[in-house]
DNA sequence: GTTTTAATACGAAAAATTTCGTATTATTAA
DNA sequence: TTAATAATACGAAATTTTTCGTATTAAAAC
């Protein structure tokens, strides 16, 4: 939310921040070889995209060393706030509801999430209240 | 979930979906003329993706008519749910409960539609436990 | 000091998605 | 019947995203 120029990451730079998220600043190697687990990926095709992505702030680059380290420019968090606002938008016409019921219910959920849930319901409910 | 061959809709096909969803078979005029509300598109822009739409099985088209009517092949719950996995896979890393949390802490939800999730939430632990 | 290794820079090809122009044809209106 | 209107077909341009090859250079190994 703080910083507005964050484009919307393509889906190739979300798996690079997955990483970067994962494991904290990282090396173009360390995160090449973390996509490689899931699918053929060249080194220089990483690199280019992650070079891309400090143009476009979505991460910040430290270049002190002749190894430059990255580092996710956004946290997770908003980040998933901001993609989640979109999908949303476009999947389920700006229905939180709809949306959250189908997550839970096609969905194997832990006991204690869903009582995690719960609290969170209750604080809202609290809150709507005017109690806090 | 019943067809396997649907491929994953792009963000414009994904639009006019939502038109087709919402008012049911539709002319490709009428699709246009609702996108049209949103953003600038010409015609034949929204032909061609409707046809190419119509060549993936993404929708069904009657031509009997000289003007052809378009409809949805797959239930906006059946698609939502196929996008909500890659969703949560891409964006949450498969934790259903991160997103639920995302989508009703920054958000408004009504008092109704929090009753609606308790009510879900008490379903889906019911059936974990064996009753139902 | 020279060679080998491994990193970045960068352009551009390849692939996927979106947009649109033009040709053709059926239907409607005159 | 002819002219105007409005629909589809289709190729291809434009745009966006992804991939990669090659050049260059710093660091490490010998």
């Amino acid at each position: 939310m703080s910083n507005p120029s964050h484009s919307k990451p393509t889906e190739a730079e979300l798996e690079i921040l997955q990483v970067l998220w994962q494991h904290g600043p990282s090396t173009v190697r360390f995160v090449n070889e973390q996509l490689s687990r899931q699918k053929e990926v060249g080194y220089t095709t990483t690199l280019k995209l992650m070079q891309i992505m400090a143009e476009k702030r979505l991460v910040k680059r430290n270049e002190e060393q002749r190894t430059h380290v990255y580092e996710a420019d956004a946290s997770e968090e908003e980040t998933q706030q901001r993609l989640l606002d979109r999908f949303l938008d476009t999947a389920f016409r700006g229905s939180a509801m709809k949306l959250v019921m189908q997550a839970l219910g096609n969905r194997s959920t832990s006991p204690e999430e869903l009582t995690q849930i719960r609290n969170l319901l209750d604080q809202i409910e609290g809150e709507k209240r005017g109690f806090e």
